[in-house]
DNA sequence: GAGTGGTCTAGACCACGCA
DNA sequence: GCGTGGTCTAGACCACTCT
Protein backbone atom coordinates (compact mmCIF):
# COMPACT_ATOMS: atom_id res chain seq x y z
CA UNK A 1 0.00 0.00 0.00
CA UNK A 2 2.28 2.51 1.52
CA UNK A 3 6.06 2.75 0.34
CA UNK A 4 8.86 4.39 1.83
CA UNK A 5 9.55 5.75 -1.68
CA UNK A 6 6.93 8.81 -1.62
CA UNK A 7 8.57 10.08 1.46
CA UNK A 8 7.98 13.79 3.19
CA UNK A 9 9.59 16.33 0.70
CA UNK A 10 7.76 14.81 -2.49
CA UNK A 11 6.33 18.37 -4.02
CA UNK A 12 3.02 18.59 -4.27
CA UNK A 13 2.22 15.36 -1.78
CA UNK A 14 -0.27 15.21 0.83
CA UNK A 15 0.78 15.10 4.91
CA UNK A 16 1.83 11.85 5.17
CA UNK A 17 -0.65 11.61 8.32
CA UNK A 18 -3.42 11.73 5.35
CA UNK A 19 -2.19 9.50 3.24
CA UNK A 20 -2.08 7.19 6.23
CA UNK A 21 -5.67 7.92 6.43
CA UNK A 22 -6.35 7.45 3.12
CA UNK A 23 -4.70 3.84 3.38
CA UNK A 24 -6.28 3.24 6.33
CA UNK A 25 -9.78 4.18 4.76
CA UNK A 26 -9.73 2.50 2.22
CA UNK A 27 -8.72 -0.81 3.76
CA UNK A 28 -11.20 -0.55 6.20
CA UNK A 29 -14.08 -0.12 3.35
CA UNK A 30 -12.59 -2.98 1.69
CA UNK A 31 -13.27 -5.12 4.70
CA UNK A 32 -9.96 -5.50 5.75
CA UNK A 33 -10.90 -5.20 9.04
CA UNK A 34 -14.75 -5.95 10.26
CA UNK A 35 -17.19 -3.81 12.08
CA UNK A 36 -16.05 -4.05 15.81
CA UNK A 37 -13.17 -5.29 15.06
CA UNK A 38 -9.97 -3.62 16.64
CA UNK A 39 -6.79 -2.43 14.04
CA UNK A 40 -3.68 -3.35 14.83
CA UNK A 41 -1.94 -1.14 18.03
CA UNK A 42 -0.54 2.48 16.83
CA UNK A 43 2.91 1.31 17.42
CA UNK A 44 2.11 -2.13 14.98
CA UNK A 45 0.69 0.62 12.42
CA UNK A 46 3.41 2.67 12.35
CA UNK A 47 6.33 -0.32 11.66
CA UNK A 48 4.24 -1.76 8.83
CA UNK A 49 3.80 1.37 7.19
CA UNK A 50 7.32 2.65 7.61
CA UNK A 51 5.96 6.17 10.00
CA UNK A 52 6.17 7.19 13.30
CA UNK A 53 3.66 6.38 15.76
CA UNK A 54 2.72 9.70 16.22
CA UNK A 55 1.92 10.01 12.30
CA UNK A 56 -0.52 7.40 12.70
CA UNK A 57 -1.93 9.02 16.28
CA UNK A 58 -3.21 11.70 14.03
CA UNK A 59 -4.73 9.89 11.21
CA UNK A 60 -6.20 7.66 13.69
CA UNK A 61 -7.32 10.63 15.99
CA UNK A 62 -9.15 12.41 12.32
CA UNK A 63 -10.54 8.48 11.91
CA UNK A 64 -11.70 8.85 14.96
CA UNK A 65 -13.71 12.72 14.74
CA UNK A 66 -15.27 11.09 11.51
CA UNK A 67 -16.60 8.74 13.48
CA UNK A 68 -14.62 5.77 11.22
CA UNK A 69 -13.03 4.45 13.99
CA UNK A 70 -13.54 4.49 17.84
CA UNK A 71 -10.61 4.26 20.43
CA UNK A 72 -10.56 3.21 24.01
CA UNK A 73 -8.09 3.70 26.16
CA UNK A 74 -6.27 0.09 27.43
CA UNK A 75 -8.19 -1.20 24.87
CA UNK A 76 -7.70 -0.68 21.39
CA UNK A 77 -9.42 1.30 18.10
CA UNK A 78 -11.84 -0.57 16.52
CA UNK A 79 -13.94 -0.17 13.21
CA UNK A 80 -17.22 1.86 14.81
CA UNK A 81 -19.59 -0.40 14.30
CA UNK A 82 -23.40 0.95 13.15
CA UNK A 83 -25.72 -0.59 15.57
CA UNK A 84 -29.37 0.09 15.43
CA UNK A 85 -29.57 2.04 18.93
CA UNK A 86 -26.72 4.92 17.63
CA UNK A 87 -27.66 4.67 13.87
CA UNK A 88 -30.78 6.15 15.06
CA UNK A 89 -29.65 8.12 17.04
CA UNK A 90 -27.45 10.04 14.43
CA UNK A 91 -29.67 10.22 11.84
CA UNK A 92 -33.53 9.83 13.05
CA UNK A 93 -33.64 12.80 14.77
CA UNK A 94 -37.08 13.24 15.90
CA UNK A 95 -37.43 13.56 19.58
CA UNK A 96 -40.09 14.32 22.38
CA UNK A 97 -40.71 17.98 23.45
CA UNK A 98 -38.99 16.87 26.55
CA UNK A 99 -35.58 16.39 24.00
CA UNK A 100 -35.82 12.47 24.23
CA UNK A 101 -35.08 10.69 21.56
CA UNK A 102 -37.75 8.04 19.80
CA UNK A 103 -37.07 4.54 18.73
CA UNK A 104 -39.13 3.75 15.93
CA UNK A 105 -40.13 0.47 14.04
CA UNK A 106 -40.80 -0.13 10.34
CA UNK A 107 -43.33 -1.08 8.28
CA UNK A 108 -42.53 -1.73 4.63
CA UNK A 109 -45.05 -0.75 2.24
CA UNK A 110 -43.55 -1.97 -1.29
CA UNK A 111 -40.07 -2.47 -2.63
CA UNK A 112 -39.31 -2.68 -5.96
CA UNK A 113 -36.31 -2.36 -8.52
CA UNK A 114 -36.54 -0.05 -11.06
CA UNK A 115 -34.36 1.82 -13.76
CA UNK A 116 -32.43 5.45 -12.07
CA UNK A 117 -34.89 8.27 -13.34
CA UNK A 118 -32.17 11.73 -14.26
CA UNK A 119 -32.09 13.02 -11.07
CA UNK A 120 -30.67 9.85 -9.59
CA UNK A 121 -28.56 9.40 -12.44
CA UNK A 122 -26.09 12.39 -11.46
CA UNK A 123 -26.38 12.13 -7.69
CA UNK A 124 -25.46 8.18 -7.83
CA UNK A 125 -22.95 9.10 -10.41
CA UNK A 126 -23.99 6.72 -12.97
CA UNK A 127 -22.60 6.82 -15.91
CA UNK A 128 -25.48 5.00 -18.24
CA UNK A 129 -28.55 3.91 -17.40
CA UNK A 130 -28.57 1.35 -14.61
CA UNK A 131 -31.06 0.20 -12.02
CA UNK A 132 -31.92 1.44 -8.18
CA UNK A 133 -33.91 -0.33 -5.42
CA UNK A 134 -36.81 1.93 -4.10
CA UNK A 135 -38.32 1.03 -0.53
CA UNK A 136 -41.05 2.64 0.79
CA UNK A 137 -41.16 2.56 4.46
CA UNK A 138 -43.44 4.02 7.51
CA UNK A 139 -41.97 4.79 10.71
CA UNK A 140 -43.77 4.10 14.01
CA UNK A 141 -43.87 4.91 17.49
CA UNK A 142 -46.00 3.68 20.02
CA UNK A 143 -48.10 1.76 17.67
CA UNK A 144 -48.92 5.26 15.81
CA UNK A 145 -47.21 6.62 12.30
CA UNK A 146 -44.95 9.33 12.40
CA UNK A 147 -43.13 9.40 9.31
CA UNK A 148 -43.08 7.72 5.23
CA UNK A 149 -39.62 7.27 4.41
CA UNK A 150 -39.00 7.20 0.32
CA UNK A 151 -35.65 5.52 0.32
CA UNK A 152 -33.36 5.09 -3.17
CA UNK A 153 -30.15 3.35 -3.43
CA UNK A 154 -28.33 1.84 -6.42
CA UNK A 155 -28.80 -1.63 -6.90
CA UNK A 156 -25.38 -2.74 -7.91
CA UNK A 157 -24.61 -1.43 -4.68
CA UNK A 158 -26.96 -3.76 -2.83
CA UNK A 159 -27.90 -6.83 -4.44
CA UNK A 160 -30.23 -8.50 -3.02
CA UNK A 161 -31.32 -6.89 -0.56
CA UNK A 162 -34.63 -7.34 -1.06
CA UNK A 163 -34.29 -10.56 0.62
CA UNK A 164 -32.97 -9.05 3.69
CA UNK A 165 -34.92 -9.82 6.71
CA UNK A 166 -33.93 -6.62 8.37
CA UNK A 167 -35.37 -3.75 6.84
CA UNK A 168 -38.13 -2.61 9.08
CA UNK A 169 -35.30 -0.83 11.45
CA UNK A 170 -32.35 1.32 11.10
CA UNK A 171 -30.81 0.74 7.22
CA UNK A 172 -27.41 2.21 7.67
CA UNK A 173 -26.59 -1.39 10.10
CA UNK A 174 -27.41 -3.08 7.59
CA UNK A 175 -25.98 -1.76 4.92
CA UNK A 176 -22.74 -1.69 7.04
CA UNK A 177 -23.04 -5.27 7.80
CA UNK A 178 -24.54 -6.92 4.73
CA UNK A 179 -22.90 -4.66 2.15
CA UNK A 180 -19.70 -3.23 3.70
CA UNK A 181 -21.07 0.45 2.93
CA UNK A 182 -20.39 2.50 5.93
CA UNK A 183 -22.23 5.59 5.76
CA UNK A 184 -21.11 8.68 7.62
CA UNK A 185 -22.55 11.84 6.83
CA UNK A 186 -25.39 13.01 4.59
CA UNK A 187 -26.72 16.28 3.15
CA UNK A 188 -30.53 17.18 4.17
CA UNK A 189 -32.66 19.69 3.03
CA UNK A 190 -35.80 20.70 4.95
CA UNK A 191 -38.76 22.16 4.35
CA UNK A 192 -42.09 22.34 5.47
CA UNK A 193 -45.13 20.59 3.23
CA UNK A 194 -49.07 19.98 3.77
CA UNK A 195 -50.17 16.14 3.45
CA UNK A 196 -51.87 15.25 0.49
CA UNK A 197 -54.15 12.54 0.46
CA UNK A 198 -52.04 10.06 0.05
CA UNK A 199 -49.31 10.91 2.66
CA UNK A 200 -52.27 11.93 5.09
CA UNK A 201 -53.66 8.05 4.43
CA UNK A 202 -50.03 6.79 5.22
CA UNK A 203 -49.56 8.94 8.41
CA UNK A 204 -53.23 8.18 9.66
CA UNK A 205 -53.37 12.00 10.22
CA UNK A 206 -56.01 15.13 8.56
CA UNK A 207 -55.39 15.76 5.08
CA UNK A 208 -53.51 18.94 5.15
CA UNK A 209 -51.57 18.01 7.92
CA UNK A 210 -48.12 20.52 8.04
CA UNK A 211 -45.21 17.97 7.06
CA UNK A 212 -41.49 18.13 7.50
CA UNK A 213 -40.27 17.26 4.15
CA UNK A 214 -36.13 15.92 4.35
CA UNK A 215 -34.89 15.13 1.19
CA UNK A 216 -31.35 13.03 2.14
CA UNK A 217 -28.00 12.54 0.37
CA UNK A 218 -26.09 9.64 2.54
CA UNK A 219 -22.82 9.34 2.16
CA UNK A 220 -19.37 7.29 2.46
CA UNK A 221 -16.17 8.28 3.78
CA UNK A 222 -14.98 8.89 0.26
CA UNK A 223 -17.84 11.33 -0.45
CA UNK A 224 -19.61 8.51 -2.69
CA UNK A 225 -23.69 9.09 -2.43
CA UNK A 226 -25.47 5.76 -1.81
CA UNK A 227 -28.40 6.57 -1.14
CA UNK A 228 -31.30 8.99 -1.60
CA UNK A 229 -34.06 9.52 0.77
CA UNK A 230 -37.09 11.32 1.08
CA UNK A 231 -38.73 11.31 4.87
CA UNK A 232 -42.14 13.30 5.59
CA UNK A 233 -42.41 13.74 8.96
CA UNK A 234 -46.01 14.30 11.36
CA UNK A 235 -44.01 17.28 14.18
CA UNK A 236 -47.55 17.99 15.99
CA UNK A 237 -45.93 15.58 18.56
CA UNK A 238 -42.84 15.37 17.84
CA UNK A 239 -39.74 18.14 17.13
CA UNK A 240 -36.41 17.30 14.56
CA UNK A 241 -33.20 18.44 16.82
CA UNK A 242 -30.37 19.76 15.14
CA UNK A 243 -27.00 21.23 16.53
CA UNK A 244 -25.77 23.96 14.89
CA UNK A 245 -21.53 24.36 15.21
CA UNK B 1 -4.55 32.41 35.56
CA UNK B 2 -2.35 30.11 35.10
CA UNK B 3 0.23 29.10 37.80
CA UNK B 4 2.85 25.80 37.54
CA UNK B 5 1.90 25.12 40.54
CA UNK B 6 -1.05 22.96 38.98
CA UNK B 7 1.47 21.10 36.47
CA UNK B 8 0.14 17.26 35.77
CA UNK B 9 0.44 14.87 37.84
CA UNK B 10 -2.24 16.10 39.82
CA UNK B 11 -4.83 13.80 40.28
CA UNK B 12 -7.98 14.31 38.81
CA UNK B 13 -6.96 17.50 37.29
CA UNK B 14 -7.67 18.40 33.41
CA UNK B 15 -4.83 17.33 30.66
CA UNK B 16 -2.45 20.44 30.38
CA UNK B 17 -3.96 21.70 26.96
CA UNK B 18 -7.35 21.58 28.00
CA UNK B 19 -6.56 23.89 31.06
CA UNK B 20 -4.39 26.10 28.33
CA UNK B 21 -7.71 25.87 25.97
CA UNK B 22 -9.32 26.87 29.58
CA UNK B 23 -7.39 30.13 30.08
CA UNK B 24 -7.53 31.19 26.49
CA UNK B 25 -11.21 30.61 26.03
CA UNK B 26 -11.83 32.91 28.75
CA UNK B 27 -9.52 35.75 27.99
CA UNK B 28 -10.97 35.91 24.45
CA UNK B 29 -14.27 36.35 26.11
CA UNK B 30 -12.93 38.49 28.36
CA UNK B 31 -11.98 40.56 25.45
CA UNK B 32 -7.59 40.35 26.19
CA UNK B 33 -7.77 40.08 22.22
CA UNK B 34 -10.66 41.58 20.44
CA UNK B 35 -12.04 39.61 17.13
CA UNK B 36 -9.71 39.75 13.95
CA UNK B 37 -6.83 40.37 16.22
CA UNK B 38 -3.77 38.04 16.91
CA UNK B 39 -2.91 36.15 19.28
CA UNK B 40 1.22 35.70 20.68
CA UNK B 41 2.94 33.28 18.62
CA UNK B 42 2.64 29.51 19.61
CA UNK B 43 6.40 29.83 21.57
CA UNK B 44 5.15 32.98 22.97
CA UNK B 45 2.01 31.76 24.42
CA UNK B 46 4.14 28.19 26.01
CA UNK B 47 6.68 30.41 27.20
CA UNK B 48 4.47 32.58 29.07
CA UNK B 49 2.00 29.79 30.30
CA UNK B 50 4.83 27.74 31.16
CA UNK B 51 4.35 24.84 29.32
CA UNK B 52 5.46 23.30 25.64
CA UNK B 53 4.91 24.71 22.26
CA UNK B 54 3.37 21.20 21.14
CA UNK B 55 0.48 21.76 24.31
CA UNK B 56 -0.18 25.06 23.26
CA UNK B 57 -1.06 23.76 19.76
CA UNK B 58 -3.38 21.12 20.65
CA UNK B 59 -5.32 23.82 22.78
CA UNK B 60 -5.13 26.54 19.84
CA UNK B 61 -6.06 23.43 17.64
CA UNK B 62 -8.82 22.77 19.46
CA UNK B 63 -10.06 26.19 19.81
CA UNK B 64 -9.99 26.64 16.14
CA UNK B 65 -12.36 23.56 15.72
CA UNK B 66 -15.02 25.15 17.77
CA UNK B 67 -14.18 28.28 15.25
CA UNK B 68 -13.38 30.45 18.54
CA UNK B 69 -9.87 31.33 16.24
CA UNK B 70 -8.59 30.71 13.10
CA UNK B 71 -5.01 29.64 12.72
CA UNK B 72 -2.90 31.15 9.25
CA UNK B 73 -0.03 29.63 8.39
CA UNK B 74 2.66 32.00 7.73
CA UNK B 75 0.51 34.91 9.84
CA UNK B 76 -0.95 33.71 13.12
CA UNK B 77 -3.81 32.97 15.06
CA UNK B 78 -6.57 35.29 15.11
CA UNK B 79 -9.80 35.54 17.19
CA UNK B 80 -12.28 34.28 15.18
CA UNK B 81 -14.26 37.56 13.42
CA UNK B 82 -18.43 37.12 13.49
CA UNK B 83 -19.04 38.92 9.82
CA UNK B 84 -22.26 39.51 8.53
CA UNK B 85 -21.51 37.06 5.29
CA UNK B 86 -20.21 33.99 7.16
CA UNK B 87 -22.81 34.47 10.53
CA UNK B 88 -25.32 34.16 7.49
CA UNK B 89 -23.58 31.52 6.09
CA UNK B 90 -23.37 29.58 9.64
CA UNK B 91 -26.73 30.52 10.94
CA UNK B 92 -29.16 31.47 8.45
CA UNK B 93 -29.57 28.35 6.66
CA UNK B 94 -31.82 29.48 4.19
CA UNK B 95 -30.57 28.01 0.61
CA UNK B 96 -31.92 28.28 -3.16
CA UNK B 97 -32.90 25.14 -4.99
CA UNK B 98 -29.52 24.68 -6.16
CA UNK B 99 -27.83 25.03 -2.94
CA UNK B 100 -26.88 28.63 -3.42
CA UNK B 101 -27.19 30.93 0.00
CA UNK B 102 -29.15 33.67 0.44
CA UNK B 103 -28.19 37.37 1.54
CA UNK B 104 -31.38 38.48 3.31
CA UNK B 105 -31.85 41.85 4.81
CA UNK B 106 -33.80 42.61 7.90
CA UNK B 107 -37.38 44.86 8.93
CA UNK B 108 -37.09 45.54 12.22
CA UNK B 109 -41.37 45.64 13.41
CA UNK B 110 -40.94 45.79 17.28
CA UNK B 111 -38.44 46.04 19.76
CA UNK B 112 -39.19 45.78 23.29
CA UNK B 113 -38.30 45.04 27.44
CA UNK B 114 -40.51 42.87 29.33
CA UNK B 115 -39.48 40.59 32.35
CA UNK B 116 -38.38 37.14 31.84
CA UNK B 117 -41.20 34.52 31.56
CA UNK B 118 -40.53 31.14 33.26
CA UNK B 119 -39.36 29.28 29.92
CA UNK B 120 -36.74 32.32 29.82
CA UNK B 121 -35.88 32.43 33.16
CA UNK B 122 -34.42 28.68 32.53
CA UNK B 123 -33.23 28.60 29.71
CA UNK B 124 -30.84 31.50 30.67
CA UNK B 125 -30.89 30.54 34.41
CA UNK B 126 -31.66 33.47 35.80
CA UNK B 127 -31.47 32.95 39.67
CA UNK B 128 -34.44 35.56 40.21
CA UNK B 129 -36.59 37.94 37.84
CA UNK B 130 -34.79 39.60 35.21
CA UNK B 131 -35.40 41.49 32.21
CA UNK B 132 -35.38 40.49 28.40
CA UNK B 133 -35.56 42.18 25.01
CA UNK B 134 -37.76 41.11 22.52
CA UNK B 135 -36.94 41.90 18.88
CA UNK B 136 -39.60 41.26 15.84
CA UNK B 137 -37.96 40.92 12.77
CA UNK B 138 -38.55 39.68 8.65
CA UNK B 139 -36.04 38.71 6.75
CA UNK B 140 -36.58 39.65 3.49
CA UNK B 141 -35.00 38.56 -0.12
CA UNK B 142 -34.74 40.26 -3.31
CA UNK B 143 -37.92 42.23 -1.87
CA UNK B 144 -39.75 39.54 -0.54
CA UNK B 145 -40.27 38.39 2.66
CA UNK B 146 -39.06 34.69 3.68
CA UNK B 147 -39.06 34.30 7.47
CA UNK B 148 -40.05 35.99 10.65
CA UNK B 149 -37.97 35.76 13.45
CA UNK B 150 -38.85 36.52 17.40
CA UNK B 151 -35.49 36.94 19.35
CA UNK B 152 -35.32 37.08 23.18
CA UNK B 153 -31.99 37.78 24.60
CA UNK B 154 -30.89 38.70 28.62
CA UNK B 155 -31.52 42.80 28.82
CA UNK B 156 -28.13 42.12 31.45
CA UNK B 157 -26.11 41.18 28.68
CA UNK B 158 -27.26 43.47 25.88
CA UNK B 159 -27.65 47.09 27.71
CA UNK B 160 -28.71 49.51 25.04
CA UNK B 161 -28.77 47.10 22.27
CA UNK B 162 -31.98 48.82 21.28
CA UNK B 163 -30.17 52.14 20.66
CA UNK B 164 -28.03 50.24 17.59
CA UNK B 165 -28.15 50.68 14.23
CA UNK B 166 -27.27 47.40 13.09
CA UNK B 167 -30.54 45.22 13.91
CA UNK B 168 -31.26 44.75 10.21
CA UNK B 169 -28.76 42.11 9.65
CA UNK B 170 -27.21 39.15 10.93
CA UNK B 171 -27.02 40.10 15.00
CA UNK B 172 -24.06 37.83 16.28
CA UNK B 173 -21.59 40.20 14.56
CA UNK B 174 -23.26 42.99 16.73
CA UNK B 175 -23.09 40.72 19.83
CA UNK B 176 -19.71 39.97 19.26
CA UNK B 177 -18.45 43.54 18.24
CA UNK B 178 -20.63 45.75 21.00
CA UNK B 179 -21.51 43.00 23.89
CA UNK B 180 -18.29 40.63 23.71
CA UNK B 181 -20.85 37.76 23.46
CA UNK B 182 -19.30 35.27 21.30
CA UNK B 183 -21.97 32.73 20.01
CA UNK B 184 -20.50 29.45 18.85
CA UNK B 185 -23.11 26.70 18.38
CA UNK B 186 -26.85 26.60 18.72
CA UNK B 187 -29.16 23.74 19.71
CA UNK B 188 -32.53 23.87 17.19
CA UNK B 189 -36.15 22.21 16.87
CA UNK B 190 -37.76 22.32 13.94
CA UNK B 191 -41.42 21.64 13.22
CA UNK B 192 -43.98 22.00 10.37
CA UNK B 193 -46.58 24.67 10.71
CA UNK B 194 -49.49 26.37 9.19
CA UNK B 195 -49.38 29.86 8.79
CA UNK B 196 -51.85 32.13 10.95
CA UNK B 197 -53.30 35.32 10.09
CA UNK B 198 -50.69 37.06 12.11
CA UNK B 199 -47.63 34.91 10.36
CA UNK B 200 -49.34 34.72 6.91
CA UNK B 201 -49.67 38.89 7.09
CA UNK B 202 -45.94 39.29 7.80
CA UNK B 203 -44.92 36.66 5.34
CA UNK B 204 -47.24 38.19 2.59
CA UNK B 205 -48.08 34.68 2.01
CA UNK B 206 -52.06 32.87 2.25
CA UNK B 207 -53.43 32.00 5.44
CA UNK B 208 -52.91 28.28 5.64
CA UNK B 209 -49.09 28.21 3.74
CA UNK B 210 -47.15 25.53 5.59
CA UNK B 211 -44.08 27.04 7.03
CA UNK B 212 -41.17 25.59 8.73
CA UNK B 213 -40.78 26.78 12.44
CA UNK B 214 -37.37 26.60 14.06
CA UNK B 215 -36.46 26.77 17.78
CA UNK B 216 -33.20 27.70 18.47
CA UNK B 217 -30.98 28.70 21.71
CA UNK B 218 -27.54 30.24 20.94
CA UNK B 219 -24.57 29.41 23.20
CA UNK B 220 -21.08 31.06 23.99
CA UNK B 221 -18.11 28.99 24.50
CA UNK B 222 -19.01 28.46 28.02
CA UNK B 223 -22.11 26.86 26.91
CA UNK B 224 -24.15 29.96 28.34
CA UNK B 225 -26.94 30.30 27.07
CA UNK B 226 -27.50 34.17 25.26
CA UNK B 227 -30.21 34.43 22.94
CA UNK B 228 -33.79 32.47 22.38
CA UNK B 229 -34.83 32.58 18.99
CA UNK B 230 -38.19 31.29 17.30
CA UNK B 231 -38.01 31.80 12.73
CA UNK B 232 -40.73 30.83 10.62
CA UNK B 233 -39.25 30.10 7.33
CA UNK B 234 -41.16 30.17 4.22
CA UNK B 235 -39.94 27.47 2.22
CA UNK B 236 -41.96 27.54 -0.78
CA UNK B 237 -39.23 28.65 -2.49
CA UNK B 238 -36.27 27.63 -0.65
CA UNK B 239 -34.91 25.24 1.66
CA UNK B 240 -33.48 24.80 4.98
CA UNK B 241 -29.89 22.71 4.64
CA UNK B 242 -28.41 20.55 6.91
CA UNK B 243 -25.07 18.37 7.31
CA UNK B 244 -25.44 15.41 9.38
CA UNK B 245 -22.12 14.15 10.68
C1' DG C 1 2.82 -7.11 34.51
C1' DA C 2 2.06 -6.44 29.69
C1' DG C 3 -0.23 -3.90 26.24
C1' DT C 4 -3.10 -0.27 24.77
C1' DG C 5 -4.25 4.62 23.93
C1' DG C 6 -3.52 9.62 26.14
C1' DT C 7 -0.49 13.40 27.45
C1' DC C 8 3.62 16.10 27.29
C1' DT C 9 8.03 17.38 25.81
C1' DA C 10 11.97 18.74 22.62
C1' DG C 11 13.74 19.47 18.39
C1' DA C 12 14.16 19.37 13.22
C1' DC C 13 12.55 20.79 9.04
C1' DC C 14 8.90 22.53 5.66
C1' DA C 15 5.47 25.95 3.63
C1' DC C 16 3.73 30.34 3.69
C1' DG C 17 3.43 35.58 4.09
C1' DC C 18 5.61 39.67 4.29
C1' DA C 19 8.96 43.31 4.54
C1' DG D 1 15.41 36.60 5.80
C1' DC D 2 12.61 36.30 9.51
C1' DG D 3 8.54 34.87 11.91
C1' DT D 4 4.52 32.30 11.64
C1' DG D 5 1.94 27.94 11.67
C1' DG D 6 2.23 22.75 9.72
C1' DT D 7 4.43 18.23 9.64
C1' DC D 8 7.18 14.56 11.43
C1' DT D 9 9.98 12.28 14.62
C1' DA D 10 11.62 10.15 19.14
C1' DG D 11 11.05 9.27 23.66
C1' DA D 12 9.17 9.60 28.44
C1' DC D 13 5.56 8.88 31.39
C1' DC D 14 0.50 8.35 32.70
C1' DA D 15 -4.19 6.01 32.78
C1' DC D 16 -6.79 2.28 31.69
C1' DT D 17 -7.90 -2.78 30.72
C1' DC D 18 -7.22 -7.43 31.00
C1' DT D 19 -4.92 -11.63 32.69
Amino acid sequence: MHSTADMNNTVGSRPLYKQVYDSLANRISEGDWKPAQSLPSEFALAAELGVSQGTVRKALTELETDKVVERRQGKGTFVSEHTDEDSNFRFFRLTRRDGSRLMPTGKIESIHRRPANRLERTVFGFEESDDVIEICRLRIVDDLPCATENIVIPHRLFPDIEKSTSLTTSLYPLYQREFGIHVVNAEEQLRSEIANKQQAKRLKAPIGTPLLRVDRIAHTIHGQAVERRTSRLDTRNYSYSVMVN
